[in-house]
DNA sequence: ATGGTTGGGATCCAA
């Protein structure tokens, strides 16, 4: 069995390569990021026409998470438990569709875009890290209500947890940038004291091994990256992970996502 | 030559 996460940058203006990528990947569950559209334009029959599942949860141009599934699909929830709302200067704050969970062949896969937070002293920094928290505080009840539990948290973190998960970690301090600060990191540890592990890293060990390059700068064809999309299983999932990869053949060419998807390969 | 992109109820905002 095969389940993935892939920040797509919209999924109407990437759908041709979502649909080859399924057809050549083969995989069974894929949590998607930043749909970027309401249900009313998503594609929904694509993801029927490849013999898959598929819940969404977006509520206008920016974000939106969706599973799609070809080993069932049930119970499936938008938004986790007191996740935080946010809004400009504490007004008009808005549940942002970030978060979608579904029970898919025995597992509670969460899809995630975790937010980004702009800057270190921007507003959506503390939105960021209460975020984390808060969800957090979810798995990990979830976990200690059901210790053998299989649950995948997977989605764009945007954390650098290690300093080379970055091309260059001195330019991220100079210039003062998010996703490798101290408390993002703190809080992307956090889960991995509650029990939840990264299968991927084993794999696909660094440095130099990134899942994101900036459009801007020319960063891909210089291999100046990010690793930033993660797979944190539970203990039970995590023992039956076998393999995992980056495909970072996905970034090149014409049409790409900024984001590689990010594979694990389970025992069945 | 010290920049360079891409996406969206778009002509700016977000990443």
């Amino acid at each position: 069995m095969k389940i993935a996460t892939w920040n797509v940058n919209s999924l109407r203006a990437r759908a041709d390569r979502v649909e080859a990528w399924l057809q050549r990947t083969d995989c069974d569950v894929l949590a998607i990021q930043e749909t970027k559209c309401k249900d009313d334009n998503f594609p929904w029959e694509l993801f029927e026409r490849m013999g898959y599942e598929v819940a969404h949860f977006g509520v206008s141009q920016w974000n939106g998470v969706a599973i799609a599934s070809r080993v069932g699909l049930d119970d499936v929830e938008r938004t986790f438990l007191d996740q935080p709302v946010f809004g400009k200067n504490g007004k008009d704050a808005v549940q942002e569709a970030r978060a979608i969970g579904a029970t898919c062949g025995g597992i509670r896969v969460w899809s995630l875009y975790v937010p980004n937070g702009r800057a270190l002293n921007d507003e959506h920094m503390p939105y960021k890290l209460g975020w984390l928290d808060a969800l957090r505080a979810h798995a990990e009840g979830r976990l200690q209500a059901e210790p053998e539990a299989q649950i995948a948290l997977m989605g764009d973190w945007n954390i650098a947890p290690q300093d080379d998960d970055v091309w260059d970690i001195d330019y991220f301090r100079t210039e003062g940038l998010t996703h490798v600060s101290e408390p993002e990191r703190a809080a992307f540890r956090a889960f991995e004291n509650a029990g939840f592990l990264d299968v991927v890293r084993p794999h696909t060990p660094g440095p130099g091994v990134y899942t994101y390059w900036d459009y801007t700068q020319l960063r891909f064809p210089k291999k100046e990256g990010m690793r930033i999309d993660f797979v944190l299983a539970s203990p039970a999932l995590a023992a039956r992970v076998t393999g995992a990869a980056i495909d970072r053949e996905e970034r090149k060419g014409k049409g790409a996502s900024d984001h590689a998807p990010v594979i694990v390969e389970l025992s069945d």
